[in-house]
Order: structure tokens, then C-alpha cells, then sequence
DNA sequence: TTCCATGCAAACCGTTTGCATCTGT
DNA sequence: ACAGATGCAAACGGTTTGCATGGAA
């Protein structure tokens, strides 16, 4: 898949994840049981958008050992807590990036699939049409610095 | 499914469809082919986004007698011709929203699945980090004017 | 005349589900 | 205690594919 490897979590290591995330699982109605905070703390960890099964494997490469079930079950949680989102890939795969909480947008990799949040949000909402918009996404898609010297020129 | 019947394509009507968007499938390497010219029609037609169950269904509604298969085939040309995007949902299913040629961002209903492109694109790119951005998407969620008075209250 | 498009139906495989068993809260 | 989480494996169903035929270029 390209993306890195990424160490064993060891122990409940995984203070990077910020208290509210679980806040917000609890909030959904979800169970913050330990398997689940070392697959979330995982997940976002990556830095990479991941099908299901990458996300297995990487779990797998973690120590861990969740049934795919059970990935596909947290996978759903996160997203209808809004702390992921699906992203369909052109070969109908459906790559998973993690969400922290918070709006921002996306710079994604198309190179080797690396996320990078950003914080900052400048987007003019359109406001003359008949339409009350709830919500936005804004995702750029390009080459990471690692990708683009081996991948097509930027212009 | 929620969205409006669409008319019977009679003849060989797909005056409506620029012909920038044949000559796109055509450098594609796709062959225009009537059934193609109707179903891209009805496509545009639609101004809601679609499972290939429904633009089937669409196409059925419309006298048209395409196989699931040949819907299939046809959204996967579309999207590798750049004129249709996918949109995964919350029950896994994915619908595909047709794009017309040039860049531009959309207004998606939640309620009836509407769709309405924005031409005007003001988005800042990022240029600090190290990335080279080479698209991206913009999409607002929401409801359309005849969905927001029956749904959850604006603010 | 050469490929690509199309329909049909079988095959595929990523995803879901039932069930028994644990375990947060 | 109760509702939700987990693993396992079977079941599912949307999507893909093989093949024979028709048609665009």
C-alpha cells in the first residue's frame, strides 16, 4: 500500500489522541473499550487514507489482532460520529481518513496517500442561491514532497 | 428514491449535452455510441445524484433498456473521463453525480439529493506546506429551498 | 475490418450478519 | 445487570466478468 510502517502500540499508549475523541464516541453511544482506543489512536497515527483491509493489516502489524468485523464496525462508528470519512478510490475500493474533531479540510497524497490536515478554513459560502448549506467539504489532491520529485512534474 | 421522473428521451434529442462532453469521451477512447449519447443525457438531466440501481431505473423510466452491466461500465468511463464523481454514504451505498466539463463545486441536497454546480470557484489554495496541489473538490451539503421548509430548521 | 459496446447470467469478493461470549458503565 | 463490543464463519448482494453478438469509426 506504500504507507509506512507504524510502530507497535504498546500498552494503552495512545495519549496523542485528544480526550475529546472519546468524549465524542461516548457521546454517540459508543463504547470506548481498549481495543478501540488503540485502533482509533492507530488510525490517526497513520497519516494515510486506508481501505479496511489496510486498516486490518496495519492493527495486524500493531500487535493487534481485531476481526475484520470488527474494523468494519468501528469504521461505521467513526463515521457516524464524523470522525472519519470515505474517500472511493477509481478501482471502487473505499479508502478511510480519519477525522480528529473539529472542521478542516484535506491535502491528500495521490502518491502514497498521505493526509494532511488543514486547520485553516477560507471558504466563501454561497449564499445567493436558494439552498441553506449545513455543512462543507474542501479536499486538495496533489503530490506530497516525498511524491512529486518522483512523480509527474508540478508545473 | 426521492427525486423528480424525468421525461422520455425521444429521438436522438441530447441537444442539451455540450459537445465538448463527446469529444471528451471520445479522447477518452470510448465510443459514442445512441445508447451512450441518451443515457449521458439523461445523466445530465437528472440534477440528482444516483446509485447505478437507480440511473438504471432512471434509464427505464426514460424507455430506455440498458443492462445493469452497461450502467456499470458507462459511470466507470464517465469518472475515468472526468465527468462524473462518487459519492459514498452513510449506508454504503455510493451515488454518482454527474460533472460537466469544467471545474466547479457543488450544492448537494440532503433531503432529495439535488444537485446544483457552482461555476464560481474562490478557493484559496495552500501553498505553505510542502505539497503540490493539482485539483480539488469543494461540495456544501445542506437542502434546497423546497426541501428546508419539511426538513431540520435552518439557523 | 477492427475494436469497442452491449446484454445476459454466472462468478466474485468486500462487507454484513447471527450467535455465543465477553466487558464497559 | 444490561446494553453494547468482539470474533468467527456463514450469508449476502452490489459489482464485475466471460462470452457471443452488434455496431461505431
Amino acid at each position: 500500500m506504500g504507507a509506512g510502517e507504524v510502530g507497535a502500540i504498546g500498552g494503552t499508549d495512545t495519549a496523542d489522541v485528544g480526550e475529546d475523541v472519546w468524549a465524542r464516541l461516548h457521546d454517540a453511544g459508543l463504547r470506548v473499550t481498549p481495543l478501540r482506543r488503540q485502533l482509533v489512536t492507530l488510525f490517526g497515527r497513520l497519516g494515510h487514507w486506508v481501505t479496511p483491509q489496510e486498516f486490518h493489516r496495519a492493527a495486524e502489524d500493531a500487535g493487534l489482532r481485531p476481526g475484520l468485523a470488527t474494523i468494519y464496525r468501528l469504521i461505521d462508528a467513526l463515521a457516524a460520529a464524523g470522525l472519519c470519512r470515505a474517500f472511493p478510490q477509481a478501482d471502487h475500493s473505499v479508502r478511510y481518513v480519519y477525522c480528529p474533531p473539529g472542521h478542516h479540510h484535506h491535502l491528500i497524497c495521490e502518491g502514497c496517500g498521505l493526509v494532511r490536515d488543514v486547520e485553516e478554513c477560507r471558504i466563501p459560502v454561497p449564499r445567493d442561491a436558494p439552498f441553506h448549506v449545513r455543512t462543507h467539504t474542501v479536499d486538495f489532491f496533489g503530490l506530497c514532497d516525498r511524491c512529486w520529485p518522483n512523480g509527474a512534474a508540478p508545473t
